[in-house]
DNA sequence: CGATTTATTGAATCGACTCAATTGATGTGG
DNA sequence: CCACATCAATTGAGTCGATTCAATAAATCG
């Protein structure tokens, strides 16, 4: 049931048998950890042991610097999982933290190795999955380098936005949206003051309703076009059909 | 000989066997492609069909936006490859254009099955690669959204001082340098003026000699410390030890 | 060698920041 | 359920880092 977001999302991708959601629904259920708000789920430095799969709630990646200065380069929704593999790194170079309560499970080595050899599927979506992850965050790379404060912050709620219809979370035009500006100050590079103010504009300019932590968008395509936004990095044009489930 | 670097730098990972080096010089002299300094490899749109190994040379991962703002994304230099598996996406969401003239070999879905089927050391050098890569582009993130222009650049040219040593390609403390100042303003989302004038700040605190395509790095470790700059995102402390190559 | 690209400098401007104060929401314990 | 405390959002004013525009100098290439 929790799981639901993963399946949806990896659907836009291959098109999976019986068997493939009953390992993922399984491999969700087994070794559940609940967080609070705010609270770290790994840290830099620490040693990474499993691939974490958010089941409900957002999270972010963030990293800090030693004077303070905090980047958010990342946001893990329903659905999403850090890296494949980290397990073989020795120590995490970043923090993971939430933004709500949330639950992850934990998925181990064992699991990947069962889906490599047995679920073809599967181990391609996942490998799309990692792919639209680093064209996310080349995004990132070129929204934070060239884009102007109102440009970069319609491009990052158009993001979040897309991302959680994929995963089929949102309702209609709303969606739940547990960001503070702080939160979107960090991951913008901006200072919290100038945030405020660009979503000020960007709410002048009808593009966005946002408040008491729900987002509507009444045209995602003039959202769209105020955060010249290009939906090509997130590879969704694959209507599920890229793989047969002929099992 | 060319695909030294390559070599090179997976044994700083996972220690290669006679087997697994046989296969890797294999893969890189078969269907190399040569391109002149400023040509594209790969545009924005064009179907992925291969993976792309750099030989020799540097190229950059970029995209542009309509009114011609360009972002470099990442730097590729001889040893890189491009994201593994990108043939399972149906086309390029940013293009690959050379800095230098370049030499690459065009690696093809075959090579990485038979990788898979029977060179896991290999396998997981190349995973190590790919999440090294992820977290050079979140290091990205990070360097545009909260470092100054000065922090910025020193931390670029740290990294890819480093990464140059990781593949055996800097000779002491100089290494080849071709990026112009248009280049590093296209990297670090700063304008040309001002890159001239971040680099005239560094060359006057001695952190750099930098100065017919060449760069000299008097101290690493203090232009690391006015980079704000931790390697462990490259995760380099394996001493190519990780696994033991007893064929 | 001239032609073109790359690097450098100066001056004026602007987008975004800092600092500081205020208002509004949220949440918790008594 | 209110009162207080805390966290989040908003506003104003002054400043600064980085930009643009424009011109010149130096390097590189054919």
């Amino acid at each position: 049931m929790t799981v639901t977001p993963l399946i949806r999302k990896l659907e836009q991708f291959v098109r999976l048998s019986p068997g493939d959601r009953t390992i993922l629904t399984r491999a969700s259920s087994e070794r559940v950890r609940k967080f609070a708000a705010r609270a770290d789920i790994i840290r830099e430095g620490d040693q990474p042991k499993d691939v974490h799969l958010i089941l409900s709630g957002w999270a972010c990646r963030y990293k800090q610097l030693e004077d303070g200065r905090r980047q958010v380069m990342s946001f893990f929704l329903p659905g999403d999982m850090c890296d494949l593999n980290v397990f073989i790194l020795k120590e995490m170079d970043h923090s993971i933290g939430t933004i709500t309560a949330v639950a992850i499970a934990d998925l181990s080595r064992d699991f990947f190795d069962e889906i490599g050899a047995g679920y073809p599927r599967i181990a391609t979506a996942l490998w799309w999955e990692t792919l639209v992850n680093a064209a996310i965050q080349r995004e990132w790379t070129m929204n934070l380098g060239q884009r102007t404060a109102f440009e970069r912050m319609a491009h990052l709620l158009c993001e979040i936005f897309l991302r959680l219809r994929l995963a089929g979370l949102n309702d209609g035009l709303d969606c739940q949206f547990p960001l503070t500006q702080a939160d979107l100050a960090d991951a913008t590079g901006l200072s919290k003051v100038h945030v405020n103010r660009t979503l000020q504009e960007l709410r002048a300019a009808g593009l966005v309703v946002l408040n008491r932590k729900t987002l509507n968008v009444p045209s995602l395509e003039r959202l769209m076009n105020a955060g010249l936004f290009n939906a090509n990095y997130l590879h969704m044009n694959h209507e599920g059909s890229q793989l047969d489930a002929n099992e």
